[in-house]
RNA sequence: GCCCAGGUGGUGGAAUGGCAGACACGUACGACUCAAAAUCGUAUGCCGCAAGGCGUGAGGGUUCAAGUCCCUCCCUGGGCACCA
C-alpha cells in the first residue's frame, strides 16, 4: 500500500486547522519556546526552494520544543515594504498595495502547504497602517533619546535605485539590490547614532551565536584604540591660517611612530585643505579638491590605481619635537574615519611608504625589530624598539603608546581616543513604499517630531510613485500629504517626505508578535517580558551586518529607554546555509531556479522537507541535485510500510537497543540543527526491521521521533496506531541507557596502528584476555611471526594495539 | 592584502585522537514480470586473480594510534578592504 501524501496532508492541515492546534496560549504557565525564523519579504509571488530550506527545518525544531514540553510560538509575518516590492510593483504596473496583498494571500497559502506549525492569528504585515504607525513611534523614541539627527553629508546613491543607501548596504562599491555603481552626493539626511552603541555592539555574553557572526560585526564595528595629536598650523602669510590658531588634529594606532612622522595628509574633505593652501598652491588643491569629488567610491578605493596627492604649501608643526612638517592633501585618506587626517609616517605604513616613494618625501626610521633586522626597501609595520626617538628611545612599541601620549596630555596636545569604522545608520530613502519620517518642518521651529497621538503618518495611496530621477522622494509631488500645521506654532509647514529604510520595519518586528493587534501601544510590556528574547533566530548569513546589528541597536536602545527588560534580542542565533544549482546561486537571470511547487505536488511537503534537512548539515546549504529525492521517498514508502505491517509479538533485544539508539541520536542531532545524521539514523533503524518487524509499543516510539521530520505523516500513522490526536501533544520518548548497553562488542585487534582482525568478545574482558584472544587469530600470527612484541595498548570494550618490533 | 570557514569514493555526505567512507544517490548483477516500471536482494574507495598493498588537497611533525592535534604550503567559498 502506497503512501498517499497529498491527501493525507491536505486532511491533517485542516484538521490542524480546526483544532487550532498550531495557535498559541500565550498566557500559558508552561515554559515558553520562542522560536522565530526571518520573515519573508513579499517581493516576487512565490516560494523558493530558499524559504523551504530555511524555514522546514526550524519548523521541524520547532515541532521537537513543543513535544520536550515546551510551550511553543513560531510566528510568521510579510516584511512587505521596501524596493524589492516597489520595484515588483513598478514592473507589473500595479500599485504596491495591490501587488504585496496578492504576493502575501500566495505565499500565505504555500506556507500553509509546507505543514509547518505557524501560529497565523499573531501574523505581522510591516506595511500596514497599523504595524508602521509603531515604526514611526519607534524613529520617535530615538528622536527623544537624542539618537537621531538630520545632517547634511556625503551619502551613498544609488542611481538605478534612485535613492541614498546605508553603508551597509553597499557592496564592493555597487548597491546590493541591483548592483549599480553608487555614486555620492551631498544630501541632507536622517542618521541613528548607531555608533555610540559601538562598544556594546561588541559585547556578546551568553549568546549562542555562530562564531562567525560575531566576528563579522566585529570586524564591521571595527573598533581601534589609539590617540589623537594636534599639529599646529604653522601660519603663513600666504594662506587663511595666519593668526587663526588653527590645528589639525590626527588620530593614529601607531603613536610610537611618532617622530618618523615626515609630512601629515588631509582627506580631500577636511574643512581645512582649502584654507591651508598657500597662494602659490591653491589653484592645484582646489582642482585636486575637484577631481576627487567627481571619482566614485570604486575609482577612489581600486586597489591597482595609484595613490594621488597635492602639497598645500602649508606646514604644520609635530608636538613631539616642534619638527615642521609639509601638509598634504591626499584621497587615500577617507574623510569618515577618525578624524578626516592622518600623521603620514613612511618608514612604518604601507600606504605612506607607497606615498613618500612617488612623491618623495623622506623616509624616517624610527623602529627596529626586537630580533633581527627590517627588510630592505619596504616598511616595518609591526611593534620593535624605538629609535631616534628623544627620550622615549629605546622603549618598545607598546609602552611608548603610553608615555607619548601621557606626556603630550599634559601640554593638551594628545588624548586616548577609540575610532570605529562603524558609521551612523542613514535611515531616510527617496522611495515611495516605505513608512514616511514622522517629522514636520517648520519655517519657525525648524524640525518638529509628529506627536505621538497623531500617527501614524499615512503613506498616502494616490501617489505617483515611479521615480522620475530628480533624486526627490516621489512623497515630495504630493501637496496633500506635504502641506500640513506645525504641531508647535500651528503656522503651516511642510511633511518631511523621504521614507525610512525597510531595516526599520525588521529591527524590532519580532517584539509586535506577542501583542500584534495592540493599538493603544507597540506591544504589552508585560508579553514581551513574558516571550522574549527569542530563544531560536534561524535565517541567513547575509543579514550579519545589517538585520542583526540594527535589531540589537534597537533593543539596547529600547532596553536604556527601560522599555524593555532585556539588551540581546536572540540568544540562540542559527545560519542556514545556501541551496545552489550546479554550483551556482539560483537566480531569474540565471535561469536555474528550482520551484519546490513540483516536488511537492508529486512526494509531498513531508518528503520534500526531509530531503532538505538530509542533503547535509543544515549550516552548510548545498547543492540541489532531483535525483536524491527518492532515497526519501523510499524511507516514506518503507516506513508506511511498516506501520502498516503485523505488528511483532516482541522485538529482540537488538532491535530494541537500536530503537534507543536512533531516540538517543535524533534528540542529540536535532539539538546541534544535524538533521542529516538524525535522519540517517532512523534509516539504520528502519533498515534494521525488514527482516524482524516491530512491536506496536515500538513503532509508536519511532514515529513519535520521526514526527517533527515528517509532521503529517507521523499524525496519521499515530492514528493508525490507534493512539490519540495529536501526536504533537504527546511527550519526546526518552531513551533509557540500560537499554543502551550491550553485553558483547567486536574487539579490534590492530598490530602497529593496522587493523589484523576483528573479535567478538565480552564487554569487560581484562586486557590479558584480550591479548590471549588476539594471539588465537590465525592473521595476527602470521604478521607477528619473527617479530618481538614490545607492549600492547588496550581501550577497554574497544579496542587493542600490539606493537611490534624487529 | 587582512580575517573566517572548508578541502574525505562516481555524487550528497558520516566519523568524543581508537575499525575511514555510516546513511543515501548512482552503478552492476540477481529475483519478481510476457515485458518494462516499481519493489525486493547482493555487491560497490582505488590497485590486485589472490595474498596483500595504497588511500581523507600537498609536504613535514607529535603519538602506540591522526581525516581529527601542531608547522609550512596549495586550492575553494564567505566577509572586510587605503579604517592610519
Amino acid at each position: 500500500m502506497k503512501y498517499q501524501a497529498p491527501e493525507i496532508e491536505r486532511k491533517w492541515q485542516k484538521v490542524w486547522e480546526e483544532r487550532g492546534l498550531h495557535t498559541t496560549d500565550l498566557n500559558s504557565k508552561k515554559t515558553k519556546y520562542y522560536a522565530l525564523v526571518m520573515f519573508p519579504y513579499p517581493s516576487g509571488d512565490k516560494l523558493h526552494i530558499g524559504h523551504w530550506y530555511n524555514y522546514a527545518p526550524t519548523d521541524s525544531f520547532a515541532r521537537y520544543m513543543r513535544m520536550r514540553g515546551m510551550n511553543v510560538l513560531e510566528p510568521m509575518g510579510f516584511d512587505s515594504f521596501g524596493l524589492p516590492a516597489e520595484n515588483y510593483a513598478i514592473k507589473h504596473g500595479v500599485h504596491p498595495k495591490k501587488s504585496i496583498a496578492h504576493n502575501i494571500a500566495t505565499m500565505e497559502q504555500q506556507l500553509k502547504a509546507t505543514g509547518a506549525m505557524y501560529d497565523w492569528s499573531k501574523e505581522v504585515v510591516t506595511s500596514s497602517p497599523e504595524y508602521y504607525k509603531w515604526t514611526q513611534w519607534m524613529f520617535l523614541q530615538l528622536y527623544k533619546r537624542d539618537l537621531a539627527y538630520r545632517k547634511q553629508a556625503p551619502v551613498n546613491w544609488c542611481p538605478s535605485c534612485q535613492t541614498v543607501l546605508a553603508n551597509e548596504q553597499v557592496q564592493d562599491g555597487t548597491c546590493d539590490r541591483c548592483h549599480s555603481q553608487v555614486t555620492k552626493r551631498d544630501l541632507t539626511q536622517w542618521f541613528f547614532s548607531i555608533r555610540q552603541y559601538g562598544d556594546r555592539l561588541l559585547e556578546f555574553g551568553g549568546l549562542q551565536w555562530p562564531e562567525k557572526t560575531k566576528l563579522m560585526q566585529q570586524n564591521w564595528i571595527g573598533r581601534s584604540e589609539g590617540a589623537q595629536i594636534d599639529f599646529e598650523l604653522e601660519a603663513d602669510k600666504d594662506n587663511e591660517i595666519r593668526g587663526t590658531g588653527e590645528k589639525v588634529t590626527v588620530f593614529t594606532t601607531r603613536i610610537d611612530t611618532l617622530f618618523g612622522c615626515t609630512y601629515v595628509v588631509l582627506a580631500p574633505e577636511h574643512p581645512l585643505a582649502q584654507k591651508v593652501a598657500t597662494k602659490k598652491h591653491r589653484t592645484e588643491v582646489q582642482e585636486y579638491l575637484e577631481s576627487t569629488r567627481r571619482k566614485n567610491d570604486i575609482e577612489r578605493s581600486s586597489e591597482e590605481r595609484e595613490k594621488t596627492g597635492v602639497f598645500t604649501g602649508g606646514f604644520a608643526v609635530n608636538p613631539v619635537n616642534g619638527e615642521k612638517v609639509p601638509v598634504w592633501v591626499a584621497d587615500y585618506v577617507l574623510a569618515s574615519y577618525g578624524t578626516g587626517a592622518v600623521m603620514a609616517v613612511p618608514a612604518h605604513d604601507e600606504r605612506d611608504f607607497a606615498f613618500a616613494k612617488k612623491y618623495k618625501l623622506p623616509i624616517r626610521t624610527v623602529i627596529k625589530p626586537r630580533v633581527g633586522i627590517a627588510k630592505e626597501g619596504e616598511p616595518f609595520t609591526e611593534n620593535g624598539l624605538l629609535l631616534d626617538s628623544g627620550e622615549f628611545t629605546d622603549l618598545s612599541s607598546e609602552e611608548a603608546r603610553m608615555e607619548i601620549v601621557k606626556f603630550l596630555e599634559e601640554q593638551k596636545k594628545a588624548r586616548f581616543t577609540v575610532s570605529y569604522k562603524l558609521r551612523d545608520w542613514l535611515i531616510s530613502r527617496q522611495r515611495y513604499w516605505g513608512a514616511p519620517i514622522p517629522i514636520i518642518i517648520c519655517p519657525k521651529c525648524g524640525d518638529v517630531p509628529v506627536p505621538e497621538k497623531d500617527l501614524p503618518v499615512i503613506l498616502p495611496d494616490d501617489v505617483d510613485f515611479e521615480p522620475k530621477g530628480d533624486g526627490k522622494s516621489p512623497l515630495a509631488s504630493c501637496p496633500e500629504f506635504v502641506k500640513t500645521r506645525c504641531p508647535k506654532c500651528k503656522g503651516p509647514a511642510n511633511r518631511e517626505v523621504d521614507t525610512m529604510d525597510t531595516f526599520m520595519c525588521s529591527s524590532w518586528y519580532f517584539l509586535r508578535y506577542v501583542d500584534p493587534q495592540n493599538d493603544k501601544a507597540a506591544f504589552d510590556p508585560k508579553m514581551v517580558k513574558k516571550w522574549l528574547p527569542i530563544d531560536l533566530y534561524v535565517g541567513g548569513p547575509e543579514h550579519a551586518c545589517m538585520h542583526l546589528l540594527y535589531a540589537r541597536f534597537f533593543t539596547k536602545v529600547l532596553y536604556d529607554a527601560k522599555l524593555i527588560p532585556f539588551d540581546e534580542p536572540f540568544t540562540r542565533l542559527v545560519h542556514q546555509g545556501m541551496i545552489t544549482k550546479d554550483g551556482a546561486k539560483m537566480s531569474k537571470s540565471k535561469g536555474n531556479v528550482v520551484s519546490p511547487d513540483s516536488f511537492v505536488t508529486q512526494y509531498g511537503s513531508d518528503v520534500f522537507r526531509m530531503y532538505l534537512m538530509f542533503m547535509g548539515p543544515f549550516t552548510e546549504g548545498g547543492d540541489w541535485n532531483d535525483r536524491g529525492i527518492t532515497g526519501i521517498a523510499r524511507f516514506v514508502d518503507r516506513m508506511w510500510t511498516l506501520i502498516n505491517a503485523l505488528h511483532a509479538e516482541k522485538d529482540s533485544p537488538e532491535l530494541v537497543r537500536e530503537l534507543h539508539q536512533t531516540i538517543k541520536k535524533v534528540t542529540e542531532q536535532i539539538e546541534v540543527f544535524h538533521f542529516n545524521t538524525a535522519i540517517a539514523s532512523m534509516m539504520e533503524l528502519l533498515n534494521a526491521t525488514t527482516q524482524s518487524g516491530m512491536s506496536l509499543k515500538s513503532k509508536k516510539l519511532f514515529v513519535q521521533v520521526l514526527a517533527p521530520f515528517a509532521p503529517h505523516l507521523a499524525e496519521e500513522a499515530w492514528e493508525k496506531l490507534g493512539a490519540e490526536f495529536s501526536i504533537f501533544e504527546t511527550t519526546w520518548p526518552k531513551f533509557d541507557y540500560k537499554l543502551l548497553q550491550s553485553a558483547t562488542f567486536e574487539l579490534v585487534v590492530q598490530i602497529n596502528g593496522k587493523v589484523r582482525a576483528k573479535i567478538p568478545a565480552e564487554v569487560g574482558i581484562t586486557k590479558e584476555e584480550a591479548i590471549e584472544a588476539a594471539l588465537s587469530q590465525p592473521g595476527v600470527q602470521t604478521q607477528l611471526k619473527g617479530k618481538k612484541r614490545l607492549k600492547e595498548i588496550f581501550v577497554p570494550d574497544k579496542l587493542l594495539n600490539m606493537v611490534v618490533g624487529e
